[in-house]
Order: structure tokens, then sequence, then C-alpha cells
DNA sequence: GTATATCCGACTATTTCAGTCAACTTTAGA
DNA sequence: TCTAAAGTTGACTGAAATAGTCGGATATAC
């Protein structure tokens, strides 16, 4: 079982477009300067993403991503397995074989606790997350330190060039 | 977070202990036996059982491990945690600051997930587990084939020597 | 004193993570 | 039609962790 940065940056990142579905296709750019992901790493989270089916992409300028469903429809652990991070907490991958074909000692353990995770996972959805008052304000401060970049960019721009 | 066959390792060998506790201290050569672990594997996850108070050892022949409470005093949640395998969620480690000192999109969500696993794991005790008729039965098996195997050699030895 | 055990440190092969980079395709808009 | 904005793909990398192995040192019951 693992949950690292990879399966964190992709519910980040879907999040980020849920927040942000009334204003079209979002692109990975703007995610990357509001999550603070590389845009690279983006590309490569992405891809699979859009292979599991969770999200469209739209090519050209003023393209990027969609959900592919509403944001009711799409819980967390569809995302985290997207990214190939199996919140599994089983040797055998629940076949119960790991010791010479046979159940091992903790099997039953760990097949309890995965049950555990996919719950809590499962009945979590992206819809609901953004609900949440303490998302919102992160959102809404992300937004804003966006917004000041390209401002400051801006007029950097009138003074130097 | 991570949980591998480190932390599965720890939990079984842990087990392996409570269930024969009763016959004196027990040898990793053992539990090496019975689990299918590797001994050289099974010393280094001991030195960090024994640093984090688990076990007690008793060494020279006829010696092994205790545990160094009784086994309805130890929950999983500390095996899993002695092995350094942390099965905190977040990647702030709960200080809430992963993005620019400031608290990501998905901080609570993981947060969440965290005090979910740890209560989980907290909550069972390694008494509680050797109850279990599917980990008594295992056990039984386990030690049938121990035999088994020391028979096995006692009369290849008797034939070939 | 010897066999049995724990202790300890160093070593390694493999895998994954986290991220970079370069090159390519599609497409909106000037 | 040209260009720049976007996604698409594959190869690459450094660092870290896993899952061990190996050799030897130390303690002790018999
Ligand atoms: S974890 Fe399933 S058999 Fe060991
Ligand atoms: S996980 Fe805690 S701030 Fe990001």
């Amino acid at each position: 079982m693992r949950l690292t940065t990879k399966g964190r940056y992709a519910v980040t990142a879907m999040l980020d477009l849920a927040i942000h579905a009334q204003s079209g296709p979002v692109s990975l750019n703007d995610i990357s300067g509001r999550q603070g992901i590389s845009l690279s790493y983006l590309e490569q989270l992405f891809a699979k993403l859009r292979r599991g089916g969770l999200v469209a992409s739209v090519r050209g300028p003023g393209g990027g991503y969609r959900l592919s469903r509403d944001s009711s429809e799409i819980n967390v652990a569809e995302v985290v397995d997207a990214v190939n991070e199996s919140m599994d907490a089983t040797r055998c991958h629940r076949r119960g074989d790991c010791q010479d074909g046979e159940e091992c000692l903790t099997h039953h353990l760990w097949l309890e606790l995965s049950d555990q995770i996919h719950a809590f996972l499962h009945g979590i959805t992206l819809a609901q997350l953004i609900q949440r008052k303490e998302i919102r304000s992160t959102a809404d401060r992300q937004d804003s330190i966006a917004r000041n970049r390209i401002d400051a960019v801006l007029s950097t721009d009138d003074v130097t060039g």
C-alpha cells in the first residue's frame, strides 16, 4: 500500500479542475501555478487520469482539461487509483496466497484495513470536497495569489518593456 | 504513507511471538521457519522492535525474544510504527504547511484519512488477533508444517547418516 | 569450550518516486 | 497562412527506499 505525492497531487489537481470548471477547460499551466506542481509532472499524471476516463482534453489555444463526469460522480478512491497508487494493504492483492499459496497470519487484518480505507475514500466525492469551507478558502487564497502574480508580471512589462 | 512487507512482517512476527509465548523465549530461527521470513531480515526488524520497547531479548542457547508487555497491551499501530512505516497520509506530517507554509487543498482530507487508519490499527491488540479463529487455524497449520519438517530432517539423518 | 543465540554494520540489486527534457500534434485566432 | 498556445509522448535522471544478504562480534547455557 502506498500513498505518495503522486496520488496526493492527482487529487489536488482534480479538485482544482472541479473548482474552476465553470470557466471552461483548465490548462495544466494554470493548475501548475495555483497548486505549485511542476507542469511536466502534471502532464504525466493527466495522461493517466485521461486513460482512466476521469478527464477529457481540449487541444489548442484556450484548451485544457475538463472533468469527464460531474464532480458529484467522481470519488477520491477513483482518482488515487487512476494514477496507480493502490490503496490495497494486503501483500497478496486479496488473493490470500502469500505464504506458499496459503493465507499468512495477517491476511484478514490487512483485508479489513483495505476495506476501511476504500470505504472512506470511495465515500467522498469531489463535489463534497469543494463544498467544504476550508477548501473554498484555500482555493480563494490560491486564486488571489495567482491574480497578483499576473498583475506583477504585467506591470513589470510596462516598466521594463 | 506506506505499508510494505516491512510493516507486515513486523506484525506477523509479533503475532507469532504472542502465539508461542507460553513456551519461553521464541528464537528468530523458529519465526523464520514458520512465517517464511529470512532470518537476516528478521534480525533487522527485531532490532527496531527492541529499540521501540516492544520486545525483550534473551541471549545464548535457548534464548530468543519475548513480548515486553502483555499481548493485550500492544496494538498494531505501535508495531507498524516501530519499524518506521508511518501511516500518516499527509504530506506535511500534520503541520499544514506543504504549500509555501500554508495548507494545500487536500490537507484536511489526508488528515481525516490518517485518523481513520490510526483509529483502526490502534484499536486492535495482538491479544485480540490471536483469539480470532482464522488466525488460530493458520497458526496451527504453520506449527504442524514446522513439526513435519523437523521429523523429515530427523528421519533423513537416520537413513543417510 | 562449543553450539546456540542475539547483535551490529556494511553491502547490494531492484524498484519507485519525483521530476526534467525534447520533440511532436492539434487548433484558435490574427 | 502563420503563429503561439495547448495537449501528447517517450526517454531520461538523481535520490531514496525496499528487501534483502553477508561476515563477524558478543553473550551464555550446557
Ligand atoms: S496478505 Fe493476503 S495472504 Fe498474506
Ligand atoms: S498535506 Fe498538509 S498541507 Fe498539504
